[in-house]
Order: structure tokens, then C-alpha cells, then sequence
DNA sequence: TTCATTGCAAAAGCTTTGCATGTGT
DNA sequence: ACACATGCAAAGCTTTTGCAATGAA
């Protein structure tokens, strides 16, 4: 996904192409894994960016409607985000102790959650599996 | 699980058979499905219960300590537990559009997760996975 | 020029906590 | 009596929002 596409969006939905807006989405396409909405301010602010808090909490949404990043897991009450690598799409085991986020992908658990969907007449758009325990150092 | 169950947990760990505990226990056990700590709140009210939001607010950690109930999402910033029903564990389907929530189990999903965590060595305590996406009367 | 965007500061939630009071053991 | 539990109100945090100023089209 590059920054073509983000144009595109941007404008197709009446809005304005801002350099705010642009500084936001570069920087999130440099975050590898996850990031919180602070995080992400705070590498903005160390590159100097001018950008306030309020327009990163007005710009997160959007990227998430577009489907560029999305909504990972809330821990400690605020959100968690990570972009969406097309094809790479992966769930999380999360450890209880060290907090550690160990990725892992499952063609088989893909498919089956489809199966599953088509038994319940849903229609199935994206999903969040966490699974939550101790890493092998911590168990 | 019963209250007896609870009475024991809470006196192992040196803490306190209290009215309001209890109260709060027993709302908890009457629940069906998901519920949000101020519906619980809301509820003992209703009962004529003279509990204050913070002791709810202390009471809800307790319980997810014992394994009474689990968090099961994050909807508008706050969390929705749901009790846990002995040999009952299921998953959720949530609709986008009228944010309907289904429930389902499958136990082909467990035992590929469990291969899942072997694989990655990985000691599995307990998972959470939500399919978000349309049901049948929103697509 | 027009209307979206931004920053600031204030407001709005939800959750936590200090402290005096109440209560179980 | 001694802790722990509770309620209240205040504080803490994250997130949202009103408004005036700024900037894109």
C-alpha cells in the first residue's frame, strides 16, 4: 500500500491531502509490528514533526477505515495497532509474564474459521485470534 | 462453580467474606452472556444493593483472577467480561453493522491451537478469537 | 473564497486511589 | 483490637471536542 492509494482515499472521500496527514501515514509505514498511539506521536515529535495529539487521534481512524493498520489488542486500556501487511496477516500468542508477542500465521486456521462462518451464515470480514499463556522462557 | 467455590478462593488468599462480595458474586452468576462493569453496577442497583461502583471495580479482578470470568473484548474504550461456564468455552462471531454477537465452539479450533502453541513452545493458558464481520440479516 | 484541518485547552469518559469510616475475624 | 473492605471524592489517563486560526482546493 503505498502512498498513491492513501491520496486516492483521502480525496475520493472529500478530503484535504495534508502534509500533517502525509507525515502521519509515512511514519506509520516505517513501524514494524505494534505501535500505540503515543508511540507513534512521540517518533513524530523526535522527527521534528509539528503535529499535535489530537490529529494523530483524528488521522488513526482513518487508516484503520482504509484498512492500512488495524486494532490489534487493548492492553492496560489503550489501544494497540499494527499495519497490515497484505499477505502477511498473522495472530498473536501473548505472554502472561513477559508481555512478549510471539506472531505465527495458520493457512489451516484460516480455512477453518471459514467453514465456520459459512455454517453461521456470516459473513466473514477479519478477525483477532490472541491466545494467551507463557513463553518458553517464562513457563 | 459455586459459592462455595468463591467463599474458599477469597479465605486462601487471607481476604474477606463480605456482603457486598457476595452481592456482587452473585449478580455475576445470574448474568447471562457478555456485560460491561457498569451494566453489573447498574443491575446491583436495581436490586436495591447498596454497593459502590469502586468496590465493582475492585470486585471484577478477583473474579477474573479465579477464572469466574474472562474479558472478552474492548468495545468504546472499556472492557465486556463474559462468565466462564465450565465445558463451555466458545468464541464469537461480532456483526459490524448491528453488533450482534454470536457464539459458536469449535473443537477443531482448540486442537489446532493447541498444535499451534507446541510449535512455538508455548505453554497456552487461554485464547480469545473474534470474527468480525456480517451476519445473516446485516449482508 | 470556501470549507476542511489543525492545535490548544477544556471536557468527557472510564478507572484507580487516598483516606476516613465501617466491618469481618 | 486488628486488618481488610468500603464509599466518597479527587486524581489519573486516554480519548474526544469546541473554537479560533490556518491551509488546501
Amino acid at each position: 500500500m503505498d502512498r498513491g492509494f492513501f491520496q486516492e482515499f483521502i480525496l475520493s472521500k472529500g478530503l484535504r491531502s495534508t502534509k500533517k496527514r502525509n507525515e502521519i501515514f509515512d511514519e506509520v509505514m516505517e513501524i514494524e509490528g505494534h505501535f500505540d498511539l503515543d508511540e507513534l506521536y512521540m517518533r513524530l515529535k523526535q522527527k521534528g514533526s509539528k503535529v499535535s495529539r489530537a490529529s494523530v487521534y483524528r488521522t488513526l481512524p482513518l487508516l484503520v477505515e482504509i484498512g492500512l493498520i488495524e486494532e490489534v489488542e487493548r492492553v492496560d486500556k489503550h489501544a494497540h495497532y499494527e499495519r497490515v501487511r497484505t499477505g502477511s496477516h498473522h495472530d498473536h500468542m501473548i505472554c502472561l509474564k513477559c508481555g512478549k508477542v510471539i506472531e505465527f500465521y495458520s493457512p489451516t486456521l484460516e480455512t477453518l474459521q471459514d467453514e465456520l462462518c459459512e455454517r453461521e451464515n456470516f459473513k466473514k470480514v477479519r478477525h483477532n485470534l490472541e491466545i494467551y499463556g507463557y513463553c518458553k522462557d517464562c513457563k
